[in-house]
DNA sequence: GCTATCTCAACTAC
DNA sequence: CGTAGTTGAGATAG
């Protein structure tokens, strides 16, 4: 289980959510047990009101990307669609002997291609307004098999774009449906235990454990696909693409399975081999187009470059053990004839990695496109017969995904022995260290800085809120309690630390609360828990990266300065102190406030800047009641690999609400 | 079209 | 902490 971010599309964040949020406006609500609500969640086909809500996310999300990546080519989740054309048709068929019909139509060739990537319904095909809130039929995969070729700058980073909201909306339902599913099975834990002796059946309309008797929560993973396929939400269902998926990277991370499908970098949802079937194909012949590599055969080899695949099939049922003879058929033959045709098959790793999200502690990483080079049989450990096939990688591509997850896990247990202050930017004060990496010059500048862990408030900051609010909770923060209140009745973060999702401002428990640390509504106060490094990169000079996997949703560092208010600010600004005005961060109206780190600073001045950023500035209030002079929190927005860089769009924060921009 | 079968998931309980 | 059992959903095949 893990979060996302879901940003809120208010714009003028602060101001809005004052009535609601503000301790002293709160409407005074019972503090008594919540009644647990009798009818089932997710367990009838009519849309009750947490669907409904869930709905409403969902939409939301999707308000977010218009407002945050340009409103001009986004594509609604519902099936508005408003796509850039690209000049030319990028769209091949492959291999050109086995679909020579299929050639794609001169007129149409933007569609085409996009239509590839984004469904389009059938209704919005014929002209007609789609319907927004009516699911679409499932759609099933199609049998045309294409090359995505030759895209245009522009192409791509739409289709990229595309990609990242997909993978943000099924995040965002995965995490409200845990979410939703741990409310659930509490308050109906609850209700058992209010109506053990009335003996209310709730039989029948429960997800019950057969032999248990407890309750069973929902799963995420496979629930945020589900709404997602019923309204068409999922990407390349209408061709079937060889090579690389457009909009995905070599080095992108999964943490379900079931997302490879939702993208459509990989269909199966268990099996290892994906393929077009003989049934669909023109030739008669299965084709396949990607593989999953976890190691779950015994005859399996893997050294990056080179993999000998072993097929599938001969499997004892619910176990990895052979048992009789494999058979050149379905995806075992989809191998060998792409091997034929010279067909390449996208790679995609499973592994075990630290950070996972998944029970299972696997990751997925997608490595690229490789070229089957050879087919044989042979006798497996069992004694049984396998078809084994031998994968090179295409030459010319990024680096493995794969081999960076290795290389940064063996950084990071080379670090225990390393003596932890040597480079430290910290100096001590964080968590972790903050390690300077710098092999391209001899600049160590970011050391010369005094390092601040936290925002400087000034000092009226803490007194002007008066009496000071928290709750009275003796153990951890449970729903209901005044600091849930104070954030709209709810907690913006799962329990397992990870933002739900993005809102204007954010009251975490405080000084002024009776529970204790561990509370769940304390996350960002506590500070750094990732091994970050600041390091010399020659297009964006400094930069920062994470050693560690981070989940989408997860708490980064603070953007940290110290606080001027505007006199302070339009003080300096005027003397107009070499150097200074750069280094200032200025907090616009209504928050009216200029974070200044020309001499002290922490690790988040070093993020570059990018318009397709990975890391979301969130408000949050800890350790005052100022709704004036909030913490500028930062958050993952998306799964980022270890060593990836991390970036901001100072730009967007500034639309959307906190008027966060730099001046210069 | 329907159903049965297959599957390098994911979770929970032991 | 491993593993065995359970549930699960999509695609394929008949």
């Amino acid at each position: 289980m893990m979060d996302s971010v879901l940003p809120d599309t208010s714009t003028n964040a602060i101001a809005s959510s004052t009535p609601t949020s503000h301790p002293h406006s709160q409407p005074s609500l019972p503090q008594t047990l919540l009644v647990p609500k009798p009818e089932p969640f997710w367990d009838t086909h009519i849309e009750t009101s947490d669907e409904l809500d869930l709905y409403s996310e969902f939409n939301r999300v999707t308000e977010l990307f218009h407002f945050a990546f340009g409103a001009t080519n986004v594509v609604d989740p519902f099936g508005a669609t408003n796509v850039a054309c690209p000049e030319q048709t990028p769209l091949v068929p492959v291999p050109q002997e086995l679909d020579s019909a299929a050639q794609p139509d001169p007129n149409s060739p933007s569609e085409d291609v996009l239509r590839a990537i984004v469904p389009v319904p059938p209704e919005q095909q014929d002209g007609a307004v789609a319907t927004a809130t009516v699911p679409r039929r499932k759609q099933s995969r199609q049998k045309e098999l294409v090359r995505v070729m030759d895209l245009s700058p522009r192409d791509e980073a739409h289709l990229r774009e595309t990609v990242r909201r997909t993978r943000l909306i099924y995040d965002s339902l995965r995490v409200l449906t845990s979410v939703e599913e741990e409310k659930r099975v509490a308050s109906v834990a609850a209700a058992a235990v209010a109506a053990a002796a009335a003996v209310t059946t709730l039989e029948g309309c429960l997800p019950v454990d057969g032999s248990t008797g407890k309750l069973r929560r929902l799963r995420g993973d496979l629930r945020a696909a589900s709404l997602m396929r019923e309204r068409g939400l999922w990407l390349n269902r209408d061709k079937r693409i060889v090579g690389a998926i457009p909009g995905i990277m070599v080095g992108d991370l999964f943490l379900f399975r079931m997302e490879l499908c939702v993208v459509g970098l990989h269909g199966q949802i268990q099996a290892g081999i994906d393929f077009l079937p003989a049934s669909m194909s023109s030739t008669g012949e299965p084709i396949a187009t990607s593989v999953i590599v976890s190691g779950g055969y015994e005859d399996d080899m893997d050294d990056g470059e080179v993999i000998v695949y072993t097929g599938h099939g001969g499997q004892e049922k619910n176990s990895s053990r052979q048992i009789s003879h494999q058979k050149l058929e379905s995806g075992n033959l989809a191998l060998e004839r792409s091997m034929h045709y010279g067909v390449e098959v996208r790679v995609i790793r499973g592994m075990k990695y630290e950070g996972s999200a998944a029970g299972s502690g696997k990751v997925y990483v997608y490595d690229g496109v490789y070229r089957i080079v050879d087919c044989w049989f042979d006798v497996g450990r069992s004694g049984f017969g396998v078809y084994k096939f031998k994968l090179w990688r295409i030459e010319g591509q990024a680096k493995m995904g794969s081999a960076i997850l290795k290389e940064a896990r063996n950084v990071r247990r080379s670090e225990l022995d390393l003596n932890p202050t040597s480079a430290d930017m910290a100096n001590r004060k964080e968590n972790v260290a903050v390690r300077l990496f710098n092999d391209f010059d001899d600049d160590r500048g970011p050391l010369c800085y005094e390092y601040l862990v936290r925002t400087c408030f000034p000092k009226f900051v803490f007194h002007q809120s008066g009496k000071a609010t928290g709750c009275d909770c003796v153990d951890g923060c449970g729903d209901g309690c005044f600091c849930a209140m104070k954030n709209g009745g709810e907690f913006p973060y799962t329990l397992q630390g990870h933002l739900v999702r993005g809102k204007p401002l954010i009251f975490e428990c405080g000084p002024f609360c009776s529970c204790p640390p561990h509370c769940r509504n304390r996350v960002a106060q506590k500070g750094l828990k990732y091994r970050l490094e600041v390091f010399r990169s020659k297009q964006t000079s400094w930069g920062v990266r994470s050693l560690d996997l981070i989940q989408a949703g997860s708490f980064i560092c603070e953007f940290a300065g110290v606080v001027l208010t505007r006199e302070q600010a339009q003080l300096l600004t005027m003397n107009d102190i070499p150097g200074l005005c750069a280094s200032i961060v200025s907090v616009n109206p209504p928050l009216d406030i200029s974070l200044d780190v020309s001499t002290m600073r922490n690790v988040a001045c070093y993020m570059s800047h990018s318009s397709t950023p990975n890391v979301w500035v969130q408000f949050v209030l800890h350790d005052h009641n100022n709704l004036m002079f909030p913490h500028l929190m930062l958050f993952a927005m998306e799964n980022i690999p270890p060593m990836r860089e991390l970036s901001l769009d100072y730009g967007v924060a500034d639309e959307w609400t906190g008027k966060l921009s730099i001046c210069n």
